[in-house]
RNA sequence: AGGCGCGUAGCUCAGUUGGUUAGAGCGCUACCUUGACACGGUAGAGGUCAGGAGUUCGAGUCUCCUCGUGCCUACCA
């Protein structure tokens, strides 16, 4: 026997380690896997079955955390199961230039050698990056290997490769010939730190313990004063008016008057405007259009000018001023004490509010007004049909993408319908930088697909680029298609789009699910299909969405650098091996909780790998003592096997239908996606059933002496063998590289296929499905519990054997004495008589089914058996109180469908049987 | 301010459209080194399903309230 990478010689089972060592194997195999170029898709002939994903793109200069990995543990078993199913299965991988990211490391990187990339000037700052990436990007694909990810290697994009850029500046030009984009000056959220404008969702939004001040204006002509309420008194050197509710009867006598803005020279108007809430603070608002959201649409709608006060640092910039090149908080600190001095600061009230940070470096973002790109996601387009949002929420409204679990679809939708034009630009040097050209003579903007030389408008030759880039998931919203080779209709565009499912979790819904599902549907309904006008359903980017949990430590602490909990996933591999892990992973799966990982429950599955080697140990023992004795094996009639014959022995047939069940609940589980469900299945099924019953049972029937039943042995070879390389392949999933060693070992060199990922699935229709053997293993099964338990409550030595009584009103007598060398076995029966009339001794135990007394000269503990016997006629007393209740309630009787009384009905008499059993045996004590 | 979850064994979690004795892994107790495996085997103990009210013949499951807890969204000076 040879194994594949543990070994190069030849050796015996029997030399094979003892315990598993995943790094011995695991390693080599997911060299083999990428080497092979196994999971390589060519684009497969029109109408075959396809099963397409991307790989959410990871931060190209990222490492892999273990949401990658619970990530990337799904993917792969729903594609290697797809595969095994016969379908062309596609996973792309690839990696995102995350924009502000990746820049803030290697400006990292340059302060630590005593620079900035200001003084780099752009170009070389540029050059630097792409050094840093060629330097460490590979190293999250190089991780990704190592889970065993099938993916498609020869696919692998790179957000700002040219291929990918081109398309990004293509689908620019067109969103500005369709009029949705737009340069403008607004109030965008500024990270001072990262001196860029963010999106609303790069905010993060805190909670936090501030003061609310009140500071007194007074009116030009003496006429009084009016008091306001701010938390930001430091941006009150840009207030231009002061708000009040037209419908304030306090301020009635000010609307229209001037007021004396502190510590400044300037004058500014009172306006009424329904915005001012009179229940808040003062019901008086001073208005700063450059500094506040709200405060620029009161300024836009009473024409007020907006004063810019702060500069991209938020420090104050006023030459002249007191305040001037005060950082934001030092001029708040300031202005307070001189507004105290004056007499002006009326009251300090303790507020909370929450306060927004930049995602990236959580700064306090400044609002600030700007001249940004902005995509009008709720325009009409110039070629007529809906605007951006109102696609992407008819999209889900029509179930042409679904969400699992169901209820982030109501999440997505509350977005979508609040949704504001977003902002594109950002003021960094990494990135697709915008195709736009400011003319310097007219002042007008040449956008183009190429790199023009002169103004389009005026025809001047003094043009220069926009400086500012793309938000990093413009880019990454457009993959599902650009991937694939569009704007240029690719057989691969025609083939794979739209994908059949996305795989990722919530934290990026908006960020990413929604923007694919936003620009996927608007650009890819432009696409034809087939000569014909796509259709919505055809233009979505992907049918359905899978949102996974976040993955959290033992003690449901979100992971994070600063808490120092973070969980290396590849740190966890090489200690309990990357099977165990992807096991635990899958197990602890289920839909709508976070996943707080536990360490315990991974040594738990590696514990099962550990079991699953040991088992092939059994079974490669087999195969050579088979050999030995010249009784054939025939790995190419595995299938066979799986088909025995009505008079095949009964845990054979056994076996097979438990498997065959198995194989269903799998694909069902998968099917919904519930990977803790199909996890405990083939883990039940292969330890619990397998190896705990059919592997002991089977021992009997192996017998290799001479003059032994040798076509009863080789038929049980020929099932074990059949039996345990399809549970591999029912295995091999969610656990890639165990079951590629074994099932390349049980080939011996000459494998049906170059890896078990790509044989097929078990399947429940090419094996038998025979209930009676269910019922009656069953049966067995129940019988020997009854018994090892009884000669535990008899103490009965371990090793002493003992004969035992069996009464059943059914067969059960029968079915014990023809399977008695299986209770020898299982259960040290030394002997089995059929009784003719109940038992009920201490030395007797029933079930609904049977009683069974094991005969053996014994000592009870009477005091431990009246107790235990107390307990159980209590717990029966119970059930049987219950019922009787039920059972005298008409209404139920009327009401309850007729299988429910049954069962009920069947339960009783169980139960009473049980009990009158019961009873008798704590009189009798 | 709105919205969404969660609370089931000591711990981590399952529990389908309400329906017969609420399950698993780890941990715990006792026994067992039996020719695959002590990362093992066998048998056990352990639960008022957070609390309360309601709907129903019947509630861990549906409704309402309370308590605890986690998260998301937001232009609340």
């Amino acid at each position: 026997m040879r194994l594949p990478f543990l070994q190069e010689k030849v050796i015996m089972p029997q030399e094979l380690p003892k315990s598993y060592d995943p790094t011995a194997i695991e390693e080599r195999w997911a060299q083999y896997w990428v080497t092979e170029k196994l999971f390589h898709v060519e684009t497969p002939a029109a109408g075959a079955a396809t099963f397409t994903q991307l790989l959410p793109p990871p931060n190209v200069t990222g490492r892999l955390h273990m949401g990658h990995m619970l990530n990337q543990t799904e993917m792969d078993i729903l594609t290697r199961w797809h595969r095994m199913r016969g379908e062309t299965a596609l996973w792309v991988p690839g990696t995102d230039h995350a924009g502000i990211a990746t820049q803030m490391m290697v400006e990292r990187r340059l302060a630590g050698e005593g620079t900035t990339r200001q003084a780099l000037g752009r170009e070389k700052f540029v050059e630097r990056v792409w050094e840093w990436k060629s330097e460490f990007g590979g190293a999250i694909l190089d991780q990704m290997k190592r889970l065993g990810a099938s993916v498609d290697w020869s696919r692998e994009y790179f957000t700002m490769d040219d291929t990918l850029s081109a398309a990004v500046r293509e689908s620019f030009v067109r969103l500005h010939e369709q009029g949705l984009i737009y340069r403008g000056a607004y109030i965008v959220n500024w990270c001072p730190r990262c001196q860029t404008a963010i999106s609303d969702l790069e905010v993060v939004h805190e909670e936090q313990q501030g003061k609310l001040y009140e500071i007194r204006y007074d009116a030009v002509d003496g006429s009084g004063y009016i008091v306001v309420a701010t938390t930001r008194p430091e941006t009150m050197l840009g207030d231009v008016a002061v708000a009040v509710n037209p419908n304030d009867e306090r301020y009635i006598k000010f609307h229209g008057k001037m007021l004396k803005l502190p510590l400044t020279s300037r004058q500014i108007p009172v306006v009424t405007d329904d915005w001012a809430n009179p229940e808040f603070g003062t019901g008086a608002v001073k208005v700063t259009p450059a500094h506040d959201p709200n405060d620029f649409a009161i300024g836009q709608r009473h024409n007020l000018p907006s004063l810019n006060v702060m500069d991209e640092s938020a420090h104050i910039d006023l030459p002249g001023s007191p305040y001037h090149g005060l950082e934001r908080f030092q001029a708040r600190t300031k202005i307070l004490e001189d507004l105290e001095a004056q007499g002006l600061l009326v009251a300090v009230r303790e507020h909370n509010n929450s306060v927004g940070k930049c995602d990236r470096c959580k700064t306090i973002v400044e609002p600030r007004l700007s001249k940004q790109w902005f995509l009008a996601v709720n325009k009409t387009p110039k070629r007529g049909g809906n605007s951006i949002a109102a696609d992407a929420i008819l999209a889900v409204e029509k179930g042409f993408i679904t969400f699992t679990p169901e209820q982030y679809r109501k999440t997505y939708d509350e977005w979508m319908k609040n949704i504001h034009d977003w902002c594109l630009s950002r003021q960094l040097w990494w990135g697709h930088r915008i195709p736009a050209w400011h003319c310097a003579k007219c002042g007008e903007i040449t956008v183009s697909r190429g790199t023009p030389t002169a103004c389009s408008a005026c025809g001047a030759k003094e043009i220069t680029q926009e400086t500012d880039v793309l938000d990093t998931w413009f880019s990454s919203g457009l993959l599902p298609f650009t991937v694939f080779g569009w704007p240029q209709q690719t057989p691969d565009l025609a083939t794979f789009y739209p994908t059949d499912l996305l795989v990722t979790g919530f934290d990026i819904l908006f960020f990413w699910v929604a923007r694919m599902i936003m620009l996927g549907c608007h650009f890819m309904q432009d696409m034809p299909k087939d000569g014909a006008q796509r259709t919505l359903q055809d233009a979505v980017p992907f049918k359905e969405v899978y949102i996974h949990a976040l993955v959290r430590d033992a003690d449901r602490q979100k992971m994070s650098k600063t808490k120092g909990n973070v969980i290396d996933p590849i740190e966890i591999i090489e200690h309990y091996g990357t099977d165990a892990v992807r096991f635990t992973l899958a197990s602890m799966a289920s839909p709508g909780t976070d996943i707080a990982f536990s360490e315990a429950r991974t040594e738990g599955n590696r514990a099962f790998a550990n079991k699953i080697w040991n088992s092939a140990r059994f079974v490669f023992m087999q195969v050579e003592r088979a050999k030995e004795a010249g009784i054939a094996v025939d790995l190419a009639g595995l299938a066979a096997a799986l088909k025995p014959a009505a008079d095949a022995p009964l845990e054979a047939r056994w076996i097979v239908s438990r498997l065959a069940a198995t194989a269903d609940d799998v694909h069902r589980a998968l099917g919904e996606y519930r990977f803790d469900e199909a996890a405990a299945f083939v883990y039940q099924f292969f330890w619990g059933e397998l190896c705990d019953w059919y592997l002991e049972i089977v021992k009997l029937r192996l017998n290799f002496d001479d003059g032994a039943d040798k076509a009863g042995t080789e038929g049980a070879l020929q099932t074990l063998l059949a039996v345990f390389e399809a549970a591999l392949r029912m295995l091999s999933p969610f656990m890639p590289f165990i079951t590629e060693e074994i099932w390349q070992a049980l080939y011996d060199g000459k494998p049906p296929a170059k890896s078990i990922a790509l044989t097929r699935y078990p399947q429940a229709s090419a094996m038998i499905q025979d209930a009676e053997a269910i019922t009656a293993m069953e049966t067995l099964q129940q019988l020997i519990v009854s018994v090892r338990g009884l000669r535990k409550d008899l103490a009965v030595p371990e090793k002493e054997a003992a004969p035992i009584q069996v009464y059943s009103a059914g067969k059960v007598g029968e079915l014990a004495e023809t399977n008695a060398p299986m209770l020898a076995k299982l259960a040290r029966v030394s002997g089995v008589t059929v009784a003719k009339a109940a038992l009920t001794g201490n030395n007797a135990r029933s079930t609904a089914g049977f009683d069974v007394a094991v005969l053996y000269e014994h000592q009870i503990d009477v005091a431990a058996e009246r107790e235990r016997l107390t307990k159980e006629l209590a717990k029966y007393e119970k059930v049987l109180l219950s019922s009787e209740k039920q059972l005298g309630n008409e209404a139920f009787l009327a009401k309850a469908p007729q299988n429910v009384v049954d069962g009920l009905q069947k339960q009783q008499a169980e139960m009473k049987l049980l009990y009158d059993k019961t009873k008798a045996a704590l009189n009798a004590l």
